[in-house]
DNA sequence: GCAAGAGATCGACGGATGTCGAAGCAAAGG
DNA sequence: CCTTTGCTTCGACATCCGTCGATCTCTTGC
């Protein structure tokens, strides 16, 4: 079944937030309706659109900090590049550290929001949330 | 006088493999020859493409981790929002660590080549190096 | 039930990193 | 020249973090 973030507290919250609309008039408000047609999307505006509040900046540092780890930053690439979209453990292992390390990796990259697992007989398979790394990347947006 | 980037070993080679054009139009050649028609592209490939060599993924490490901080994601933020595209230390010293710790960290973002430094005065005002940024924003598309 | 294989967790260790106060340096005024 | 102001550098310290070997858990197959 599947596992999905290890956390359940980890960022369910501000990702409810991020998931919030925000086009031109944000008189979004949170609960019911059927959202108009548009953006659902950016949750994290563009770092260049307004300073980022305390709160904000600890949780969207979580998610680049997950990156910013050579051996993580392989694994996810293998993983995101990856045949299927998704990879066992096994298939992205060599990396050049033992395999405790990996374990520990993956778990950072899966608390960040940013690989979901799934267990499946004796291989535990996982694959990126496009969601999360999307946000990421709108944060870099030019403007 | 401009700062630029502290150590001027740290990124120069990949950085000029980044400036590579990409789009049909971006004729903005830096130098002489106008190169075959389109894409050198992107430098940095979406992590989706294909899985990163280790030394790319040290090297691009190395900017996702300067984000990586709740502090320097503030700073940029800051800096990247400010009017005029530029902010002083004194504009942004406001993110609650010491004058020393925010001077660290406005380092360590120089380091990344996410920012750079000018002298004027008294002052010193530093703004976001674009290109970098946009490059980081490419290896996060969705394809 | 038991052995084997795939991964996760634990505990330990060493090096990296964020933080601060103190001191240094540079520009601008007196 | 000396002071003030803005910022960087230095040294020290505590914590975090990546790494590993050993161990544990879970599943499959005999």
């Amino acid at each position: 079944m599947t596992v999905g973030v290890a956390d359940p507290g980890a960022w369910p919250a501000w990702f409810d937030m991020c998931q919030h609309r925000q086009m031109s008039n944000v008189n979004a408000l949170p609960l019911l309706e059927p959202e108009a047609a548009e953006a659902v999307v950016p949750c994290c505006p563009p770092l260049t659109e307004r300073p980022l509040s305390a709160e904000e900046a600890e949780r969207t540092a979580r998610m680049f900090k997950a990156l910013g780890d050579p051996v993580r930053l392989r694994l996810f690439s293998l993983v995101a590049s990856h045949a299927g979209g998704e990879a066992c453990v096994c298939d992205i292992s060599d990396v050049g550290v033992s395999q405790p390390t990996v374990s520990h990796h993956l778990k950072k990259l899966k608390e960040a929001g940013l690989l979901t697992s799934e267990r499946r007989g004796t291989w535990v398979y996982y694959r990126v949330e496009p969601s999360v790394v999307a946000a990421m990347g709108q944060m870099l947006t030019a403007r």
